[in-house]
Parts: C-alpha cells; structure tokens; sequence
DNA sequence: CAATAAGTGGACACAGTGTCCGCTAATCCA
DNA sequence: TGGATTAGCGGACACTGTGTCCACTTATTG
C-alpha cells in the first residue's frame, strides 16, 4: 500500500475537524455554503484573485460578514475548498490510477505525467490557485503535502540522491505564479509540460 | 560582448529616473534616506518581512509617512533597494568575474556556481528577500530579469530544448519563500545548493 | 541675507479586518 | 401541531493600514 493513503487532506470545512460528529447541517447553512461558493467563484474568476476581499465575497453571497467567518478564516481559504474538489480527483487518480499517472510506470514517467495532469489543473483553475496557493500559504495547504508525498516516493523509489533536498525542487515550477508567468509571457500549455517533462529526464540516472 | 550588458537593473530611487538629472540631493533628504534604510534593515531582520508597514517603517525612522512616500510606494520597495546593493555584486560578478561564476566555464558549471552565489545570498538576506521578491512581486523586479537573461543565456549555449519554456523552471527553486521552507524542514544551505547542483546536471545532455 | 522651492510631516478620508451580541428561524420533541 | 431550544445569522463597532493633500520648515543659491 502506498505511503499516500495515510495522508489526509486538509480542507477547511467546519465538519472536518476531528472528534465533531457533524451533526448535520442546518438547510439554511448549507444554502448560505452553496451561496457562498458559488459567489466566491464567480468573484475568483472575474478580478485578480489575491484582491478578492472578504467583504467582497459576503456581499456578492448576499451574506453577512460574520456568517462568512463563520466557516472560512480568509479569502484564500474560500478559494481553497473550491479547489479541493478539483484536487482530490487527481489525488485519486495518483494513488490507485492507471500508469503512468498511478502505480505501475518507472519513476521518470509518472513524474512526466504528474506534471502534465498539474499543469492541466492549472491551466483550468488558475484563477483558484493563485486565491489559495500563493507565497508561502502554498506550502501550508493540505493537498501541498500530497503532491510532496508523492514526489518523495518517486524520488526514493528512483534512487535519486538525498530526496528530501530535491522534492521541493522539482514542485517549485508548479507554484501558481510561476504558471501565470509563464502563460504571460507567452508560453502555451504545451510548451510548459513540454519542459517539465524534460525535468523528469532527471530521475532516469 | 554579453547580452546582460544590455540589461538596466531597476532600483526604487528617485534619482535613477530617467531623464531625470539628479540636480543633487539635499542635505536633510540625504540624511532621512539614510535613517529610513537603516531603519528597515532593522525592521525586516526583526520580524517577519512580509507584514512590515509603511506606518512602522516611517515611525522606526523618525520620519512622517509622506516622506517615506516620496521615495518608495510600497515596504517591498525599500526592502528591493535594500538587497539591490548585494545582488549588484553578485551581477558583476556574473559578467565579467573568474569562471566558473563568470564567462569560461561550460554552461553546466556555470548554473551550478550560480546556484550557489544565489543560495549564499538568499541564506545572508533571507529577510530582505522576503521582503522585497516575494510571489509574484518576484517577477517584476530588475533582479530578476537579470538572472532570466543570465540563465537563458546558458540555456542555449548547452543548446537546451526551448530555453524559452526552460529559464523560469529553473529559477523557480531560487524563490525566496521556497528556500525558507526548506530551512525550515530542517534542510541545510549545503544540502541545498547541492541538491540544485544535481539539478545543474540537466545542461549536461 | 533674502528669495525660492525642495522637502517634511500631521491630518484626513477611506477600505478592509475580525469580533461581539441581540435577533431569527430551523429543528426537535412532547 | 406548537412551544422550547439553540444553531446560525448579520448589522454594528473599534481598529489598523493606506495613500494623498497641503501648510509649514529649512537647505540652498545668488
């Protein structure tokens, strides 16, 4: 069994937190949630995602400030239950998949093919991951430490020489800014999985 | 000739405006300059750079907060034209120093020293670093387009595959939050700048 | 030693934050 | 079904930081 089944993925989600049996969520929360998500998406999409403000989001959710906080301590913990969803698909695919993305291909190729399904993920949620993954907050997100997990396996797995010094490494060109940068300097999709792929020549040693 | 040569590396000072003349600084100008810097090196070495205010920099410094306006927009700006006088020796240094750090060695060995001139800085400036590059603030800064020009330029001299899709990968581990997380997992700067050694092998092919 | 304008800094209006607390209404149970 | 309970709501508040304006100060120049 893979050492990513005892990683558990950390989303903000008032019911989550351990030893509180949810209860169940009253109908009128749950539609405040929806409401929520669903302004916080639009907004996230429209404007510059790091400018998206609290206030901002209650407003356009037709919500009050308070009920906000209620669940999400900040904007980018918004934007990072929205991108959970979208993650935890691929999260599934790594661990119990077909190859290359899932077990079973050397080393080299499901790092290739891990980068290609990132940058897919970026290329379609951009917008979310720079509300949630941006500076530093990236390395503190739940699904950060899947990704490194993940990486670190491969790593060993190739033998490649002190994992723990490469494993950031090789995730930095996945920080969302980055991609952004890339993308406006005119690099198409392709050509940026094109060079990670490259990258991955690295653990074929 | 090198192509860095044509690079202009850009500073937040109000006398390198162009077309500008200087027409000479007045004393008392002079003298807050000089107490805002020292101030914030102060500052930033103390807490944690990203949530340094203008508000605190202009009091530290004795001085009204329009004052500090004047010269800087932002404490990004300051902290920039803090590192800007460490990074401008690493540049020469780059342009016309002793290879492997300047031009003779193969691009390979060149990329290696580089990563160690830069991990040497970023380990002496973290703070500042912090400060002045973090996220995608990163990108625009002079700095970096001198080492996208550097990098780029060994990239095609090891006639890489499209360097173009190649420079920002590569610079993405040199990313100040990145070195923070490594140190703070536990990383050594040696374990580090031998790890991005490793990745120097790439230009190898 | 005046004239000049570069330089200064207090004050202001504004935007966003995070929390408190009285009220509303969904849920539960008799 | 209808009253009690309490989760959930949201307006209001105090606070921090921003960026700009403008009347005052003072270094410089002839």
């Amino acid at each position: 069994m893979d050492a990513l089944s005892t990683c558990s993925v950390i989303a903000y989600d008032p019911f989550m937190v351990i030893g509180q049996p949810p209860a169940r969520e009253r109908a009128d929360a749950a539609r405040n949630r929806a409401r929520v998500l669903a302004a916080a998406e639009e907004l996230f999409a429209t404007k510059d995602a790091r400018q998206v403000t609290m206030d901002e989001i209650a407003r356009a959710a037709g919500v009050g400030r308070a009920t906000l906080y209620r669940r999400y301590p900040d904007p980018a913990s918004v934007a990072a239950a929205l991108l959970d969803e979208h993650e935890r698909v691929l999260q599934e695919q790594l661990m119990g998949g077909p190859p290359p993305l899932g077990p079973g291909a050397p080393p080299a190729e499901r790092l290739a093919a891990f980068y290609t399904a990132m940058t897919g993920l970026l290329e379609r949620h951009l917008h979310l991951a720079l509300g949630a993954e941006t500076g530093d907050a990236r390395f503190r997100t739940g699904a950060y430490g899947f990704w490194r997990l993940h990486v670190l396996a491969l790593l060993t797995e190739a033998a490649a020489p002190d994992p723990n010094g490469l494993v950031e490494v090789l995730l930095a060109p996945l920080a969302p800014e980055l991609y952004q940068e890339q993308r406006r300097r005119g690099l198409s999709p392709h050509q940026i999985t094109a060079s990670l792929t490259w990258l991955s020549r690295l653990l074929n040693t």
